[in-house]
DNA sequence: TTCTCAATGGACGGCAGAGTCTCGTGAGAT
DNA sequence: ATCTCACGAGACTCTGCCGTCCATTGAGAA
C-alpha cells in the first residue's frame, strides 16, 4: 500500500468523524467499527491525533472523539505528520547524505517527481472531500470487526 | 519513505548498471558498493530482477550483472512489480472489499488521486533519466558499506 | 460519595520483511 | 582435471511496527 497502516487508519477515523455532527462525541468503540480499524489499535492512533490538535477527546459518560476543526481545515499532510509518516523531503533514493539539485544522485530526477506529486497531494487534500453518501449504505455482507457481546 | 527498501535498492542497482558499458559484467560486490546496498541483501534483489528479465547474470570468471535491455526500455513500474510492490489499484483506503466510482468509500476521491499520480509516475519513468555525472564525483567523506579486509 | 463509562498509558506478543551466513552450482582460466 | 571466481538458494537471526491487553485516570450520573 502507498500509506502505512497507521496513516491509513488515521484518515479513516477522521473521515468518519467528519461525517458526524460536529458538536457530538463519538465513542472509540463506535468509531472503530465504522472506520474498520482494530479497536485496541485505534486508541493509539487517536492519541496522536489529539496531541496534534486534529481531534478532541472527552472522557467519561457520553464522551468520545470529535474533530478539532472543520474538515476543510484538516489537511492530509497534517494527518501524516501526526503519524510520523516520512514526508521528509531530503531523503535521497540513492542513499546519499547530501543530494540536491547541484549534486544530484543518479535517481534524483525521477525521485523528485514522485516526492513533488506526493507532497502536492498531501498538502492539497483535506477532509472536506469525504464522500457523504458512502457511510449511509453499508456494503452487502460487510460486518463489524468485533461483534458486540 | 515512499518506497520499500527492497524497491529502492532495486532502483539503485539498476541505475548503477545503466551507467556501465552495456556489454560488460559488473560483479555483485562492486555493484553493492556503488549502489550503497548491503552486499548480502543485494543478491536477493538481483535474483528478482533477473527472473523479471530486467537484468542478466553471468557466473564464473569475469561474471557479474548487466541490464537485460536498454535503460529507456526499463520502466519503474516494471521494477516495482518485480519487487512485489503493491501497485494494486483496487486497494481501498477505507478497507472496503468493493469500492469503486459507483459506490465510493468516504476516502475514495482523495485516494484515487494519489493512486493515479503514483501510477503515472511509475509508468512514465524509466532508467533513461539517471544522472550520468553523479557517480563520477563521489560525496566527500563517503565510504563503502564494508571495508575490504 | 459512589458507580459507571470511556479515554490514557504502558507493557506485552506476534509477524512480516530486512539483512546475514553458508553451502551449492556453474563457468572460465591454467 | 582442477582451481578459482562469482552467482544461486535456502535457512537463519534480528528489528520495527502492528495489534492486544490491562491497570489507571478522569468525568458525568445517581
Amino acid at each position: 500500500m502507498l500509506l502505512t497502516p497507521r496513516a491509513e487508519y488515521a484518515l479513516r477515523a477522521l473521515a468518519v468523524l467528519a461525517l458526524e455532527p460536529s458538536d457530538g462525541w463519538l465513542p472509540a468503540k463506535d468509531l472503530a467499527e465504522r472506520a474498520h480499524v482494530p479497536p485496541a489499535f485505534l486508541s493509539k492512533v487517536m492519541r496522536r491525533l489529539v496531541l496534534a490538535d486534529l481531534a478532541r477527546a472527552q472522557k467519561g459518560h457520553g464522551g468520545g472523539f470529535q474533530l478539532a476543526r472543520a474538515p476543510q481545515r484538516i489537511r492530509v499532510c497534517d494527518v501524516l505528520a501526526a503519524m510520523d509518516f516520512e514526508l521528509i523531503a531530503d531523503h535521497c533514493a540513492f542513499g546519499w547524505q547530501k543530494c540536491n539539485e547541484a549534486r544530484p544522485c543518479p535517481l534524483h530526477g525521477m525521485y523528485s517527481l514522485l516526492k513533488a506529486d506526493f507532497r502536492q497531494w498531501a498538502e492539497r487534500s483535506t477532509l472536506a472531500v469525504v464522500e457523504v453518501n458512502a457511510l449511509s449504505k453499508p456494503q452487502r455482507g460487510k460486518r463489524a470487526l468485533r461483534k458486540p457481546r
